[in-house]
DNA sequence: AGCCAAACTAGACATCGTCAAGATAGAGTT
DNA sequence: AACTCTATCTTGACGATGTCTAGTTTGGCT
């Protein structure tokens, strides 16, 4: 298979090259020919229009090829092979995905925590508006990975980045700190929102209530606003002492310190 | 497909009572004739060994067959279409999954917090070790639910929220709040698995170095830490209503109290 | 001793991705 | 303006997969 694919590829450059620039033929003069002329973008298009219809599993080349209305072999002379295709698509993805999360921090009012917040509720919204898309997007087992895909993916996490620095009151932190709370930031959230998508459990069914899976993701994270706020302290100091000495005061019921 | 499940569940029927509980024929008496006797199993045990040698698109209802040593159509007759078996799988993983983070809130120090740790470490761990495993139960776009499956959900989650209730040093912490701590924790851990084994750039390369995500996790914990140990305060303000206007007054506020 | 239903086989069908070989047409060249 | 050339697209084939149906074997029950 990876070799047919590296085969495929040196037809297909000539072709990539046109799709970073010219159009052989307009959009609109659509002869319905032998000769689509956008064939590489309603493939695209279709993949996406399938992708929301039928899921990650339904995306399929054959279906694509048959919605651009071309027979079932074309799609290789764009795309190489399946993996070529959703890895475009999985591109278009993470794009639309880091624009709505630049546009949600942008619109946020200008409190630290509160854009914090809002990219947050963005990153989920998305996934659950979009489930499908959110799928494919971090199922990346099908896909050949790219340099485009992992510069969209770094200027989403930049944006969030940026928000951290702005949250982390005490301002001193390092920058490996300030990196591993943006860390924090994202994996909670993904975590949400996968757990959300794939678990019909969690939370007590907030799969099936969209509304009531914003609610609980903000309040978790004004529980997790401390941490964001806080400075290196809590995380340079081992943490056993000063737990054991707050055991013996809050919770003396419990067993006493080893 | 739905349908087509529905019919042959009926046929099953019989045969899941068997498994409950009398096997028709020993296990040491394999003959090797018509009627294997341990088909069930066999299947099972084939489509584990298969799940972590190909992963999971690489499980196949045939390969399985054809490794357990019987026809293709045989496993329709033990879990009716590949749904079915998939479900058995992901339950075996759960039960696992969940004897591991068991045993490891066992095996931790008894402060509070390093058991909640070690539980979280415990899941990435084993997302790490057997990342099939770990996909599969998550991708549960394939299977059927069941409720043996929800039962081995919520026992792990019950873990957890042990573990949060020992960590909550407030102690009088309501319900819900120590039900969002404990969703706050699976998330993150959850999250951070997930993003460690699917986006080959989260954390600068995490996915290629366990250890380091190992390492990187402890730190992000630990960082999280205060969100798991403060009371209810800061989830109980309201959090709705921010306008524009009150930016500033709730700015200084927040820097305050700290 | 004989029957019967469960367990398994065997073949067919539709679908999929991929490959190889051929047809077509748009664009540049002379 | 005719010609060539090459990217684009078609067509047919192959192996693989899930599922269905009809037939075969077998072990336990009456």
């Amino acid at each position: 298979m990876t070799t047919a694919t590296r085969t495929t590829t040196g037809k297909q450059s000539p072709m990539a090259k046109r799709a970073a620039g010219t159009t052989r033929r307009r959009a609109g003069t659509s002869k319905a020919g032998y000769h689509h002329g956008d064939l590489r973008i309603a493939l695209l298009d279709a993949a996406e229009a399938l992708l929301e219809e039928r899921g990650v599993e339904g995306l399929t080349l054959r279906e694509c090829a048959r919605r651009a209305g071309v027979s079932h072999g074309a799609p290789a002379h764009h795309f190489g092979d399946v993996g070529g295709l959703i890895a475009e698509l999985t591109l278009r993805c993470f794009e639309s995905f880091g624009a709505r999360l630049a546009g949600a921090r942008a619109a946020a009012p200008e409190v630290p925590f509160e854009r914090l917040l809002a990219l947050g509720v963005a990153y989920v919204d998305f996934a659950l508006a979009q489930p499908a898309h959110f799928r494919l997007m971090f199922r990346m087992g099908r896909l050949h990975p790219s340099t485009r895909l992992q510069q969209s993916d770094q200027a989403s996490f930049n944006v969030l980045l940026e928000c951290i620095k702005e949250t982390d009151l005490a301002g001193g932190g390092n920058g490996s700190l300030l990196e591993e709370k943006a860390l924090l930031a994202q994996t909670m959230v993904h975590g949400f929102a996968t757990l959300v998508l794939e678990n019909p459990w969690f939370g007590a069914g907030l799969h099936a209530d969209p509304t009531r899976a914003r609610d609980v993701l903000r309040r978790m994270l004004r529980i997790a606003q401390p941490a964001f706020e806080s400075a290196a302290r809590v995380n340079a100091e081992p943490v056993a002492a000063k737990s054991a000495r707050n055991i013996r005061t809050q919770n003396a019921r419990r067993r006493g310190p080893r």
